[in-house]
DNA sequence: TTTAGGG
DNA sequence: CCCTAAA
């Protein structure tokens, strides 16, 4: 963790916000510029945004290391970010209010925000600080928690503007809630954040709250006393240290706006949690993981800031975004978070599980190339291990299709989602064009070809559940290309050499791709007869002129090697040219001869030997197909 | 490892 | 597509 991150480019926001972090009081006055800032350059915030999504683990190193948060060592990113950071919070703040609360007299507030500016704000940035310099036993810290507590109501207004604007709406705040708003507000959000994976989008403070509440702690200054309290008050400086737990807030504001519509607003109170699991969650790589999720679900309002994400995570968060907003949010709403990280992955694991994650996005959005043995088991033990738990069901024997770890983690959250990744997934590339597929196909890394597949669209793939990959006419074409160059049997050497860029192609499938060509075509007559014929007619969409030229090549090169193909007049090619059973080779009139148009010919004679057919073999490889 | 063939 | 036997 040095800082690498380039410069963000300061701007007056960013210098304000640094005073704010260092000097408290100026808070007030910074508080203004903050704002201002926000109007001045809305779109600073969204770049800022998307650094943010990348600050996941740090929060819990805030949380932990204050003082190395403040010199950005603990964070992957620059100390400008960071500051970016805590300057966006607040700005995300304004700008929240500007959203709704305007309309609940947030203006007025505003205004005498002076107390709130001077005693919320302040609050939070001397939590930073405090917690930065060390722990703290900041008086002012605790009082500004203190006077929270002792306004209840407007806590639970609180939480529901955090969970959702919406309800913002109906609250009326008071002055109190505002200043509440500034100080904690941020904090809530975050947790908010996370909650919100869990389906239970308010949490944060009102659990804090309750945990000093609910019995035990009731002076609100023991809550700081007791360790757990303690640990809240970490939580919650961390939450509120702007620094980096700002980002996740910040997104946290931004989806939720975005996604308080999708679920019911989860007003009610979520049970209260350990808060020292949320922050080791915080420090866990999984952090990435909800906060690639966040990023995917704010994607939709930012697209472009990737480029500023942290380039550790990079990858992951690259993935993420090319999930569909759709599915990620929904994920990012329902996946119970904590369930997630901690009840199913040990914390050991968590960096297996943000491979893991990563991995899972792969395989969903490549349709996974086959895999060997090994492959698929290690599959099986990543769902297993990971997502699986929960989706009883789905894990069991053949759990290696993507589907499966998809299903599983939907299971997770809560089986609400129906797979809506699901429907992304293989077999979408029947959608790409297959030009653009065969381009992204630049073999090697599926990583390559899975960036390129992203615009895949949801038909067919209803029904599938295996590893079907749906053969495009190109992959056909190619595969008879490459049957006419080499002959059948060398599926190896045409896998190599046509199909060198399909990873999931393997020779086996080419193999039986060319059988069902064959089949397809009629000419492989498995045995069956009419009915069967008939039915084949009804799933072969190929187009004649492929059929037409598997007809010609398995004239030249029978498949099933050593068997003649079989010609039959029923068979559906008939139609295709002059059935011409005989053909004598070499055409005695030199005529040049497209055998495409006698489409079961064969070609028999003492003197024919294959080698001495180039000619044939030109054609048939050569030959005009259009499709 | 590749091919062939059955499932 | 998968699996496996055979080469």
């Amino acid at each position: 963790m040095d800082n690498g991150p380039p410069t963000l480019g300061l701007e007056d926001g960013t210098i304000d916000v640094d005073c704010l972090l260092v000097e408290p009081q100026d808070g007030h006055a910074s508080m203004d510029s903050v704002i201002c800032f926000n109007e001045k350059t809305p779109e600073n915030a969204m770049d800022i945004k998307d650094v943010s999504s990348s600050f996941g683990g740090p929060n819990t190193a805030i949380a932990q290391e204050g003082e190395d948060i403040l010199n950005g060592e603990v964070l992957d990113s620059t100390p400008n970010e960071v500051e970016f950071g805590y300057f966006r919070s607040h700005n995300d703040f304004c700008s929240m209010g500007d959203d709704y609360l305007l309309g609940v007299e947030f203006a007025e507030s505003i205004t005498e925000l002076d107390y709130g500016s001077s005693e919320g704000l302040p609050a939070s940035i001397s939590d930073s600080q405090l917690q930065s310099t060390s722990a703290g036993s900041d008086t002012r810290w605790k009082s500004s928690l203190f006077r929270i507590k002792q306004v209840p109501d407007c806590q639970k207004d609180q939480l529901d503007i955090g969970s959702s604007k919406s309800d913002v709406p109906s609250c009326n705040k008071c002055e109190m809630l505002i200043e509440e708003n500034l100080s904690i507000s941020p904090g809530s959000c975050t947790l908010q954040n996370v909650g919100k994976s869990h389906n239970s989008p308010s949490c944060s403070y009102q659990d804090i709250l309750s945990d000093g509440n609910d019995g035990r702690h009731s002076p609100s200054d023991e809550m700081f006393c007791s360790p757990k309290t303690q640990k809240n008050d970490e939580f919650e400086v961390t939450g509120q240290d702007g620094e980096t737990n700002i980002f996740p807030r910040q997104e946290a504001l931004t989806t939720m706006s975005v996604q308080a519509n999708c679920t019911d607003l989860p007003t009610q109170k979520r049970s209260r949690k350990p808060t020292q699991r949320y922050v080791d969650e915080l420090a866990d790589p999984i952090s990435a993981y909800s906060r690639k999720r966040r990023e995917v679900s704010t994607s939709t309002l930012k697209d472009k800031s990737l480029g500023v994400k942290d380039h550790k995570k990079c990858h992951v968060a690259s993935k993420a975004m090319q999930l569909p907003a759709e599915e990620s949010s929904v994920i990012a709403i329902q996946v119970p978070f904590g369930s997630l990280v901690h009840k199913e992955c040990p914390e050991g694991r968590t960096c297996d599980l943000a491979q893991h994650v990563d991995t899972r996005n792969l395989m969903t959005k490549s349709k996974g190339k086959r895999v060997t043995p090994d492959k698929k088991k290690k599959r099986d033990e990543f769902i297993t291990a990971v997502h699986l738990k929960k989706g009883d069901d789905c894990a069991a024997s053949k759990t290696r299709r993507d589907d499966q770890i998809t299903v599983a983690h939907s299971k997770k959250s809560n089986d609400r989602i129906t797979l809506p990744s699901h429907k992304k997934r293989n077999d979408c590339i029947i959608a790409m064009t297959p030009k653009k597929r065969d381009d992204c196909l630049t073999g090697a890394h599926q990583k390559k070809r899975d960036d390129c597949i992203i615009t895949e669209s949801p038909e067919e793939v209803s029904g599938r559940r295996k590893h079907h990959r749906l053969w495009s006419i190109t992959e056909v074409r190619k595969l008879i290309d490459g049957v006419s160059q080499y002959g059948v049997g060398r599926w190896s050497r045409i896998k190599k050499l046509f199909f060198s860029t399909s990873a999931h192609r393997t020779s086996v499938d080419l193999k039986d791709k060319w059988r069902n060509l064959l089949k397809a075509s009629g000419i492989l007559d498995q045995g069956k007869r009419q009915g069967e014929k008939k039915r084949n007619m009804a799933w072969r969409p190929l187009p004649k002129s492929i059929l037409r030229r598997v007809c010609e090549l398995a004239t030249i090169y029978p498949y099933p090697k050593g068997q003649r193909p079989k010609i039959d007049d029923d068979s559906p090619d008939r139609t295709y040219g002059v059935c011409c059973r005989w053909y004598l080779w070499p055409p005695q009139d030199n005529k040049k001869i497209v055998l495409r148009d006698f489409p079961r010919a064969r070609i028999v004679g003492e003197d024919y030997k294959r080698s001495e057919a180039p000619a044939l073999h030109g054609i048939a490889r050569s030959s005009p197909e259009s499709v």
